[in-house]
DNA sequence: CTCCTTAATCAATTTTTTTTGATTTATAGA
DNA sequence: TCTATAAATCAAAAAAAATTGATTAAGGAG
């Protein structure tokens, strides 16, 4: 663990990215995705659409913000693309309280 | 330690609550206010102005974005404000390594 | 090739958030 | 009382984010 780790972390670029990804976990809908992919284990758009009643458009837009924070990882096999919780990235982020209810085995 | 901890928040009202106080991290002069208050325990506005370079009506903008998230507390003497980190909040909302960062004993 | 499914992207609109400068409120001191 | 300081609030403008419905792109099946 880092002595001093405030030394590591007083940029304004650094408060930048991370601002990004709270901003990603900024959105009640992001949250509750978060939370069905966490349940499913990994997801396509058309599972979520399922699960939840959200056009598909909408779905990709917030999917993509979670995907562009880090906070998704994505993998695409045919006409589909798979989604699933990169759980490295919310422990950094999130404590262990929220991370129970977003991330899967946290 | 609660034994499911996903039963207790799946409602909506949850999530709308939770990406309230992320939204309250999601700005990077935000995070730079905490940090500064982090690091001088309780800060005034009129502290804030002198550290940072941001007008006044900004800065009780921003504060009262923290504060109404509970990320903050306030105490008034005269005419100062002193706004410190409600560290209880911090430690419920985001991991230890961030803790560190934004708040002043985590 | 054609049709169907999946999902990304786009453009226009709406909504929300942020910024700005001015005003207001409240307290303290001379 | 008059003046100065601290900070909250306000209203208007600017900027950013979200929503919507349509279009596009890319695969797989027949």
């Amino acid at each position: 663990m880092a002595v001093n780790p405030q030394a590591t972390m007083e940029k304004t670029s650094d408060f930048e990215q991370l601002a990004l990804k709270y901003k990603a976990l900024s959105d009640p809908k992001r949250l509750e995705i978060l939370n069905k992919i966490c349940h499913m284990n990994s997801a396509c758009v058309c599972d979520l659409m399922n699960e939840m009643e959200i056009p598909q458009s909408k779905l990709s837009y917030h999917l993509k913000i979670l995907l562009t924070a880090g906070l998704l990882d994505k993998k695409t096999e045919g006409t589909w693309s798979f989604y699933s919780i990169n759980q490295k990235e919310m422990n950094h982020l999130i404590s262990n309280q929220i991370c129970k209810v977003i991330t899967p085995s946290c």
